[in-house]
DNA sequence: AAATTAATTGACGTTTACGTCAACGTAAAT
DNA sequence: ATTTACGTTGACGTAAACGTCAATTAATTT
C-alpha cells in the first residue's frame, strides 16, 4: 500500500461540481446509494463516493431508475466468490447490455428523425425568405 | 389523393402491439398525447396515432418525460410559417441533439464498463474452476 | 459579541405516470 | 338467455425522487 493523499468533498463541493441539491445527495444516503463518513455531524465524501454520484447521476441521464443504479454499481464490486452469485450478476450484466444496445439504436433513429426535422425547417425558412 | 385502405386499431391492438396496458394508453389521451376517434364510445387508432404511441414509447426508453416526447413529436409537424417560431423550434431541436449525444457518450462509457465487469466475472469463474 | 454562512435532522408536500378498483354498456358465443 | 370478452368512465391510490419548509447547531467573518 502506498500513502494515499485521500482528498475528500463536503456535501457543498459535489452539490456544485455535479450540479444537485443537497437535498438530492442526502437522498441518496437515505436509500444507502452513498455513505460518507462524518466529521462530527458533517458528511465527508471519499473520491469514492464521489465516483458513486457519478455513476448515479450517469445512470440518471440514462433514465435507470436509482435501483438499477444501486444494481449497476454492484457490479463493478463483485467480491462475489459464489459460482451461482458470479452467473447471476452475469447475466445480470448481459440484461442491461441489451438494453443500453437497444437504447442505442432508439437514440441513433431519434437523432435521425431529429436532423430530418431540422433541416425541414431550413428549408422553410429558405422558402420564406425568397418570398 | 388516391383512396386510402386506413388500417385502424382498437386499444387492444395497441396494447397487445407494444406491451403497454389500456391504461397508459387511455392516460396518454387525457393529457392530450393521443387523440384517437370514436366509434360510438370505443376509441379507434387510426396509424397515426400508433405511430405517435411508438414515438412517446421510444422517448420513454430514453427516459425522456412524456412533456419531452410531446416537444419532439411536435416537432415532427411542424406546419409552422412563422419565422420566429421556426427558428425557436430549430433551436429546440439542436439542444435535444446535443443531450442525446451526450446520451450517447453515457452509453458507450457504461457499456464499456460492463464489458470490463463482465469479463472480470468470467476470470473470477474461471480461476474457481481450475481449484 | 453579533451576524453571516454552511451544515444538520425531521417531516410533510409534490409531481409524474400510471395501478387498481367499481360500476356500467355492448356485442359475440354457447 | 346468459355467460364471456372487451369496452367505457370516474375516482381514489401509489411508488419514485426529490422539494420545501422549520428548527437547530457549528464554524467564520466582521
Amino acid at each position: 500500500m502506498r500513502p494515499q493523499k485521500e482528498r475528500t468533498f463536503s456535501i457543498s463541493d459535489l452539490r456544485k461540481e455535479f450540479n444537485v441539491t443537497s437535498r438530492t445527495i442526502r437522498y441518496y444516503e437515505d436509500i444507502s446509494l452513498l455513505n460518507p463518513n462524518r466529521c462530527g455531524k458533517s458528511r465527508i465524501y471519499s473520491p469514492a463516493d464521489r465516483t458513486r454520484l457519478k455513476l448515479i447521476l450517469r445512470g440518471k441521464r440514462l433514465g435507470l431508475s436509482l435501483e438499477d443504479s444501486r444494481q449497476i454499481i454492484d457490479m463493478y464490486e463483485p467480491g462475489n466468490n459464489n459460482v451461482q452469485q458470479l452467473i447471476t450478476l452475469i447475466n445480470a450484466i448481459r440484461e442491461q447490455r441489451k438494453k443500453l444496445n437497444r437504447q442505442l439504436d432508439d437514440i441513433h433513429n431519434l437523432l435521425a428523425d431529429l436532423k430530418t426535422a431540422e433541416s425541414d425547417c431550413q428549408q422553410a425558412l429558405t422558402a420564406i425568405s425568397k418570398e
